[in-house]
DNA sequence: AACCGTCGCAACCGCCGAATT
DNA sequence: CAATTCGGCGGTTGCGACGGT
């Protein structure tokens, strides 16, 4: 069906993405998949999208990740699951590919949640799936908005070394259902919030809860 | 030095909801 | 209002790098 395209696959090339960059830094992010016919780009939309989102942009963080930002990863993952993107917007420079992969090759690891080798992936939560979001009772917030994309900055806002070492026990959170209605969108209104029981609000201890949900 | 298994990351896939036509 | 296109998400795969034997 998409023979007559031919898309490029695979690793992107130092040239592709200057043609890339010099597209966005012309015409500006979005229309994805009209880049391929304005600049002859052999890759499609999504691939472009992803290029940029995930290693062009210049908000985006490269290196290791910190004490603090794993810290903050896995609090987060103990509370919503692998809402990677939502975890994402909390962690400054770094997109939901790069969290995922962290969580996956490391944190998980580091953490003792088996991750069966490379293959069907864990789902340590049982993942607050996308498909809830059918569910018509969910109440929907005016303030629920989604982050923007890349929001990376932290608004000033500072995160609080507890000093401790990163020895966390994991209340279960297999507590999490579709009951709760937090799955059932994208984001929390506060009341979803408040469904929550303690135990799982507490690894966020330390931090200010507003940095946490602020824009969920 | 060569082989092999594992790891880590970039990229792809399939699905879904929102936006546009 | 229906159909189509677009953008975004989480899960999964592919492959190069690396380390052990």
């Amino acid at each position: 069906m998409e023979a007559r395209n031919e898309y490029r696959k695979g690793l992107w090339t130092v040239e592709e993405d200057r043609i890339l960059m010099d597209h966005i830094r012309v015409h500006g992010k979005g229309k994805w998949n009209r880049i391929a016919k304005m600049t002859g780009l052999k890759r499609c939309g999504k691939s472009c999208r992803l290029r940029w989102i995930n290693y062009l942009s210049p908000s985006v963080k490269r290196g290791d990740f910190s004490e603090e930002e794993e810290d903050l990863i896995i609090r987060l993952h103990n509370l919503i699951g692998n809402r990677w993107s939502l975890i994402a917007g909390r962690v400054p420079g770094r997109t939901d590919n790069q969290v995922k992969n962290h969580w996956n090759t490391h944190l998980s690891k580091k953490l003792g949640i088996k991750n069966k080798g490379k293959t069907k992936a864990n789902a340590s939560l049982p993942s607050l799936s996308r498909k809830l979001g059918k569910n018509p009772s969910v109440p929907m917030e005016s303030n629920s908005e989604p982050p923007s994309d890349c929001t990376c900055e932290t608004g000033g806002k500072t995160m609080v070394e507890d000093g401790s070492q990163s020895t966390f026990k994991f209340a279960s959170t297999q507590e999490i259902t579709e009951d709760n209605n937090c799955g059932s969108s994208l984001w929390f209104s506060n009341d979803d919030l408040n469904l929550l029981t303690p135990y799982l609000m507490e690894p966020l201890d330390g931090y200010s809860l507003d940095f946490v949900l602020d824009g969920l």
